[in-house]
RNA sequence: GCCUCCUUAGCUCAGUCGGUUAGAGCAACGGACUGUUAAUCCGUGUGUCCUAGGUUCAAGUCCUAGAGGGGGCGCCA
């Protein structure tokens, strides 16, 4: 079966292809299908002289979302969108479908949501999903051409593993309580000391009453592990790592990435080095004392809030104007209906610009306020951020504030071995990785330190007694990923059927 | 969990100081036109104004409580 991404190798053929009309244009004598398949876009052009009178009105009857079978020739033509074109010659109609709820108008989120099982078919959740592909392609890819094994810990665990979040729990059988997975990690150290190198790429459940556009309560993550690799040889694998995924999604998602009209700048800037910041050095940058590279974070922001203060100002004036235009008179139906609908588009800009104006303060104040010694919040990673053009790597991070496996450093012990990669342009954390701690006494105490039961990780413990070396790993959040490149504003359109606080359907 | 904004037609929204019959666009349907791509033109319909109380001669509009949702923060990936 021909579908849709093929069909300019067919230049000048007669083909068939399946699928749902996307949209319709009609005319007295002439009908425009826009078709899709999943595969891409084709407009399908059928006029009076070569359909005849009864097949251009059965094109001319679809509504959209019919499927339906379209035969035609295949012809470029460089004003299409895709560059090609079907000249229709017949049509068979499977179904004609019903009133479709999803316009081409704007929506809002509630409902989209409960329509999430229709709204996958429109073109920007088509693209998310396409380049949601591609990254979890380019992460086998990048994993299985480096030596590593793929592998998996189990979903369904006994005890809360490092005792931070809150779990989803079930019962298993009579007698157990059994607690969905919030990180393999822990398991795949194990599997490392076996296989050497290896990653988990799986599911991972969070009952974290999070409202935020970047939480979701079932989510999948990557996790390597590596025998072997100290904290220095972690930061490279992750620096590589992730410029790979981006370059892969760069290099074969132009289209998709067009239709959601992602800045393309992220993707140029991804080969220069990340930068490597202590988080020492984070907290003085954050702070406003200290600059990096002539930038300073606080002016950074500030520069940011006037920007959208003039935004919202010239904002008010184009609705003033419109208005004007529209009260004037003079104006034929059609030009009051666009004014009109131009107006109600620019008053909802205006008010997010507003509430903008008065959170961009807020992060103002808490970052030059941030107290030294406390774990990043969005503030601060705004306010990191937005001085970089690649992602940033922020490394040895105080160990009150970090997980009870992270190695210390032998020199500095109140600092761990731990990094977090924070993707650029205000978007935050993508990746947390740390080398873990060898020495059994250190583990020991660090798991009573942090009132953690003792029996549950006898068996972690096990990995220290025979044969500990050296060995690190990190996580990666696969729809932040995915969330990141894409450049949508809420992480539920990453996946195609989101599970978060107060969303559990369709 | 906290702060804040919102809830009016299938969808997106307007609705002034509380005032009598609640509006527009889109979508749908009928028609005209068109190599068209959310700005062509004419015509047709649509309501538990989120729910429950309250104030008032009068409530979509004011007050109280509740429900649902958006944004920000916290928790995190």
């Amino acid at each position: 079966m021909l579908q849709i991404q093929d069909i300019a190798k067919h230049e000048g053929q007669t083909v068939t292809l399946n699928g749902w009309v996307e949209s319709k244009r009609t005319g007295g004598k002439v009908a425009f299908v826009t078709l899709r398949d999943g595969s891409g876009f084709v407009e399908c052009i059928f006029s009076l002289d070569t359909v005849g009178e009864e097949t251009l009105e059965n094109a001319k009857r679809l509504t959209q979302e019919s499927s339906v079978q379209i035969t035609g020739k295949v012809v470029l033509n460089e004003k299409q969108e895709f560059g090609t074109e079907i000249h229709a010659t017949g049509i068979h109609v499977f179904q004609l479908a019903a009133e479709y709820p999803i316009s081409r108008k704007e929506h809002g989120v509630d409902f989209l949501m409960n329509n999430r099982h229709l709204w996958l078919r429109s073109r920007r959740q088509w693209a998310v999903l396409r380049i949601r592909n591609r990254v979890k392609f380019a992460i086998h890819q990048f994993f299985q051409e480096n030596g590593f094994v793929q592998t998996d810990a189990p979903l369904l665990t006994g005890n809360a593993c490092e005792g931070t979040t809150t779990l989803f729990e079930t019962e298993y059988y009579e007698k157990d309580v059994a607690y969905l997975s919030q990180s393999g990690q822990l398991y795949a150290e194990a599997i490392a000391m076996a296989l050497g190198k290896v990653y988990t790429f799986g599911p991972t459940f969070r009952a974290e009453r999070s409202s935020t556009p970047r939480h979701l309560s079932e989510f999948w993550m990557i996790e390597p592990e590596m025998a072997f690799y100290d904290l220095e040889m972690d930061m490279e694998l992750i620096e590589a790592f992730v410029k790979y995924i981006v370059n892969a999604v760069y290099a074969d998602c132009k289209t998709e990435l067009n239709i959601l009209e992602r800045d393309t700048t992220l993707f140029e800037n991804i080969n220069k080095p990340f930068p490597r910041v202590t988080y020492s050095d984070a907290v003085k940058i954050i702070q406003g004392k200290m600059n990096w590279n002539g930038r300073n974070a606080i002016d950074t922001l500030r520069t940011q809030l006037a920007k959208v203060e003039a935004d919202l100002q010239a904002k008010n004036a184009e609705i003033a104007e419109t208005e004007d235009l529209l009260t004037k008179g003079g104006v034929s139906k059609g030009q009051a209906n666009y004014y009109q609908s131009k107006i109600d588009r620019l008053k909802g800009e205006a008010r997010k610009l507003e509430d903008k104006s008065k959170e961009i303060p807020e992060w103002i104040d808490a970052s030059l306020n941030f107290p030294d010694g406390e774990d990043f919040g969005s503030p601060q990673e705004k306010a990191l951020t937005s001085l970089f053009d690649t992602p940033v790597m922020v490394y040895k991070w105080p160990r009150a504030i970090k997980a009870f496996y992270m190695k210390r450093y032998e020199d500095d012990p109140e600092f761990v071995k731990g990094v977090d990669l924070l993707a650029p342009e205000g978007f935050g954390e993508i990746v947390g990785g740390s080398e873990r701690e060898t020495d059994l006494q250190t583990l020991v105490d660090a798991i009573n330190h942090h009132n953690l039961p003792m029996e549950a990780f006898e068996w972690y413990l096990d990995l220290r007694r025979f044969g500990s070396v050296p060995h690190a790993g990190f996580g990666l959040g696969f729809e932040r990923v995915v969330m990141w490149l894409t450049g949508v504003s809420h992480i539920r359109e990453t996946i195609p059927f989101p599970r978060y606080y107060g969303r559990l359907f369709p």
